[in-house]
DNA sequence: CGCCAGGTTGATTTCGCTCAAGCAATGTGG
DNA sequence: CCACATTGCTTGAGCGAAATCAACCTGGCG
């Protein structure tokens, strides 16, 4: 499937100004810039590797420069579920790092991505070199927990028609696009099994909740493109969720 | 209900060597601890008293000394769930804190605590003198992240039966007694309505399937006490969860 | 062309929730 | 010390949302 170590593949060095200043590393000086980049080692995966798989222990951290990965658990009897989706500028693996544990989550590209691996002990040096790195990962990694809960929270509070919407328009962030003539559609690049497996369900519910929500008029579907007519009313659903 | 804030009680300082030790607070030095002692404020809370509700902003950290506390999340239409439960040297509100966010969770007294509340700046100031401490906390709460996906994952994929069985265990771990006669049991200071609220269920619900697991002859009932017959039994449920 | 993974659709079942009534333990005021 | 309210637990009946099982369709690909 792909190679075990990864190995650079010399298109020189990750973390430029650019990318850097959105992410918790602008906390870096030069000196430790140059740390950095003497380490860290890049290349590109396909859709469909896997760059870690749960239970593996956790050797350092990678950072999506671009493409799209899912991390997933899985369960022993093949229950899965999807964590999260790391776009560019995520980093993955760094719970794990951070509390010293395997991996309990697979990570598994979807579309093709080139991805940055920094070593544990190079990670380590820097935080312990640079505190105000290990602030902004404290304060990132409290944000993500928070999130976490919340998902919980509504995972066991709410109809699976009100998480889909929820989902879609948490999708618009990264996926919407509006056309010129104003309509906002989304283009998943997700299989619908794996929209599945983001919010607790079988594909067959969803398929027939999407189904549901496009007869009432709030979408249409077309492949894997989801035009949103109705915006309004699907936040609206969102916020009377009595149901 | 009680005080708005909190005041010092004058029992002496908070964070001596002895609770010292079990916690994050290790990391400090003399000097800092002085300054710790200096800005803790501790006191006592009845059961049933709020430490801090949803909503609020978060103002420090609260540190349980002796007593249980629950964090709560509630929803606008009465839903509620307890996201963890707080005992002797854990501490209460760091995410928010680090998060720089409001409590996304209210704290709730279920037996009589003691409670050391370390403001906001406190706490900042001594995470930027001991970049140790703040690794600590990096640490902690990357853990409490793993075990919240973790739980979000099984609310999601496990039957309730499943979930009830393996709270049972969890709580073994703070509640277990094994008697003289070598009998395993666990004296629940929770009510079944909050043992609901751990699992994402309804009390009718908890109740029905601990009578089935009773009438099974795992367990036995008898008031808040759970004597546990066949652990081992419990166990092999827990793993051949195919339900 | 045939295969196959993924998606749809329908029929059926099941799990857990809702609603509602009854009960035991605890507390409260007369 | 006893009627009474209150609170939390149990139990039952019925319902509904989503899972399961199963058949069929579709489009992409060797």
């Amino acid at each position: 499937m792909n190679d075990e170590r990864p190995e650079n593949d010399a298109t020189g060095p990750c973390l430029d100004a650019r990318h850097r200043t959105k992410t918790e590393w602008d906390a870096l000086t030069p000196a430790e810039i140059e740390i950095f980049n003497r380490n860290v080692v890049c290349r590109t995966y396909d859709a469909g590797s896997i760059i870690f798989m749960q239970g593996d222990p956790c050797k350092g951290l990678y950072l999506v420069e671009r493409g799209l990965v899912a991390v997933r658990k899985i369960d022993e009897m093949g229950q899965s579920a999807i964590v999260r989706l790391a776009h560019q500028g995520d980093s993955l693996g760094y719970r794990p790092l951070l509390a010293k544990e395997n991996h309990r989550a697979t990570a598994k590209v979807i579309k093709d991505a080139r991805i940055c691996f920094v070593n544990a002990s190079t990670t380590r040096l820097l935080l312990v070199s640079n505190p105000r790195l290990g602030m902004k990962f404290l304060e990132h990694t409290a944000q993500a927990f928070g999130e976490a809960e919340e998902r919980m929270f509504q995972i066991a509070a709410l109809s699976l028609r009100t998480r889909i919407i929820h989902l879609l328009i948490l999708l618009l962030d990264h996926y919407g696009k509006t056309a010129s003539d104003g309509t906002l559609s989304l283009d998943l690049p997700l299989a619908w099994r794996d929209l599945a497996d983001m919010i607790g369900a079988r594909p067959e519910s969803v398929s027939r909740i999407l189904r549901e929500i496009k007869d009432d008029g709030l979408i249409n579907l077309s492949g894997s493109t989801v035009r949103i007519d109705r915006f309004d009313r699907l936040v609206d659903e969102l916020h009377n969720n009595l149901n």
